[in-house]
RNA sequence: GCGGGCGUAGCUCAGUGGUAGAGCAUCUGCCUUCCAAGCAGAAUGUCAGGGGUUCAAAUCCCCUCGCCCGCUCCA
């Protein structure tokens, strides 16, 4: 089936809904009391998988960064964790903004389905009188809503001022909403509670106030003078942090993807301030050109555990879509099913030049500056003087319950012409079940071989995901419920088994089966895992 | 937050006032030399929750919760 944007029909999300809960993916929190809005469990297999693919990430960002690739300055990157908490000190929020950010009492209106901050609404009133009961007419700056609304302002009363909607008194009966038509079709301002608070202490005090935090990267940065102060690290160097956050999403929506409490993998990597660059290092060490290696490399990964295709997609930012602190950024994106023909965010890599440590440094009180002993005037002694400065940030920040989504839709595949549906195309590396063993049949020495091979790869590779076997139903069924989890080897003993010392070998995605050397099984599935 | 749809077994769903159902999956046997096969049997429900109307409610009414879709929001 193919849609009109050319597309292949989306795949139902529906039925994919269906499959995690049936087969143990993923659960609604607290399903036995009515569900919580916003939150979702992970089942064993869902487990698993979003382990594997947090662990993909660690060895990857942390163990061995890029893959051991060398960074554009032609130096191994280096990339250290920290751990930080959940709680922080209730100004961490205030300097990075997202106090600010998630207090906006907000207006909306009933007629258009306008949202507005109340802060932003300004109102047309007669110049030289009073509003009284009179309606007024709101507008946003900057917006077309502006002119319209001062021409008709002007045609009911003549000359006209602005004022703050907030500087009226009870205005909500007469106000004529931007684009709107009828009066009073404004909400009260409404306070739109984006963060999670928490109240630490025994003793509830409000004047205690708290948050969960609402992203990773602020721990990081919180603690970076603390990192470079106490370890051998040298900018440009990374800090990496995984961990849960929390978010009042709005309207909660669309399976995992928009949760209240999500994990995130955050990597802030520190670099040379641009001024403070010499010779080849203007190219060769800017900020830009680690931005575009950390882009291409975040890009390269998601394809290597199985989001390849034309459903993933690298979206340079427009200048207007910028914050006002970074000059670039770029989001990697799934075309998920209720996206299509749209596509959802999973990582985002931004450039964000000093903001947050400057924040931090002016919030704290605290000098948060990198002594960079490898600049500056060389001295008679053939050092350097050494210079200060606060180093500029390179963050790639990803969903990992959003990266396990994408996996679940991208590994889902319908085709009606096989004897198992319904599979799941997990690559090797993430599949949270890794081989299967299974005798034929359940008599005739099948079993005891069986048995053997599965204790072998289970010994070998349970570390890394379920090994399973199953001598139970007919072989076609057991095949078709590995299908479903998303194994991506069968290993079936038979009477040659017996004889030859061999077993088939079943590949999940085309059904085909090979013969192989019992021996040459544990070699096989290590060369597939990377492991 | 607004509007619409939905909620019955693990899954997909039927059941519109009168005994709680089907298919698939699951489990137990038997059978079985490679793809959800066959035969026999078994287990499985606060009908989302609460309240109301009624002799009687899965069914009608009200409230709440949750999920899906469209707006809105996504710092």
């Amino acid at each position: 089936m193919v849609s009109a944007s050319g597309l292949p029909a989306p795949k139902s999300m529906d039925a994919i809904m269906s499959l995690c809960k049936r087969r143990g993916f993923v659960y609604q929190a607290s399903e036995i009391y009515g569900g919580i809005n916003g939150f979702w469990d992970y089942g064993p297999l869902g487990t698993l998988l979003k382990r594997n693919l947090r662990e993909a990430w660690w060895q990857d960002v942390v163990m061995v960064p890029c893959w051991g690739r060398r960074g554009p300055d032609g130096e191994t990157v280096s990339i250290v964790p920290v751990d930080t908490r959940i709680i922080q000190h209730p100004k961490v929020w205030e300097a990075s903004g997202h106090v600010a950010g998630f207090n906006d009492p907000m207006v909306d209106c009933r007629e258009t389905r306008g949202r507005y901050r109340y802060d932003h609404v300004q109102v047309f009133v007669p110049q030289n009188d009073q509003p009284g009961d009179k309606p007024v007419f709101a507008y946003v700056g900057d917006q077309p809503s502006e002119a319209k609304q001062r021409k008709r302002a002007e045609k009911t009363f003549g000359a006209v001022k602005p004022v703050a909607l907030s500087s009226l008194a009870q205005p909500w009966a007469r106000v004529i909403a931007p684009d709107a038509e009828q009066p009073g079709t404004l909400t009260e301002p409404r306070m739109f509670n984006l963060m999670f608070d928490t109240v630490p202490g025994a003793i509830r005090d409000e004047a205690n106030k708290a948050y969960l935090r609402p992203e990773t990267a602020q721990g990081i940065f919180v603690q970076a003078k603390n990192v470079w102060d106490t370890n051998r690290v040298r900018v440009p160097f990374g800090i990496a942090q995984a961990g849960t956050s929390f978010r009042n999403e709005v309207t909660p929506r669309n399976f995992t993807f928009r949760s209240r409490e999500f994990e995130q993998m955050e990597i802030e990597f520190f670099v040379v301030p641009p001024e403070f660059l010499e010779g080849d290092e203007k190219t060769t060490a800017d900020p830009l050109a680690w931005y575009k290696f950390f882009r291409d490399w975040r890009m390269e990964w998601w394809k290597s555990v199985g989001l390849g295709g034309e459903n993933l997609i690298l979206r340079d930012h427009a200048t207007d879509e910028l914050a006002h602190y970074s000059t670039a950024t770029s989001d990697i994106e799934y075309r998920f099913p209720f996206t299509s023909p749209g596509f959802g965010e999973l990582e985002g890599i931004a450039y964000r030049g000093n903001y947050d440590l400057t924040q931090h440094q002016k919030h704290s009180g605290t000098k948060l500056e990198y002594r960079d002993t490898g600049r500056g005037e060389v001295l008679p002694n053939g050092s350097r003087r050494g210079v200060s400065y606060l180093p500029h940030v390179i963050e790639p920040s990803a969903g990992l319950d959003r990266g396990v989504l994408a996996l679940l839709c991208e590994a889902y595949t319908k085709d009606e012409s096989r004897p198992s549906p319904e599979f799941m195309k997990f690559h090797p590396r993430v599949a949270p079940i890794k081989a299967a063993v299974f005798p034929l049949m359940d008599k005739d020495g099948l079993p005891e071989v069986a048995t053997k091979l599965h204790a072998e790869l289970a010994k070998r590779f349970a570390r890394l995901g379920m090994i399973e076997t199953d001598a139970k139903g007919s072989i076609g069924k057991r095949y078709a419920r590995m299908d479903e989890a998303g194994c991506p080897f069968c290993f079936t003993v038979d009477a040659e088994s017996l004889k030859g010392q061999s077993v088939t070998c079943r590949d999940r995605d085309t059904g085909v089966q090979t013969r192989m050397a019992i021996d040459s099984v544990v070699g096989f599935v290590g060369e597939k895992l990377g492991a």
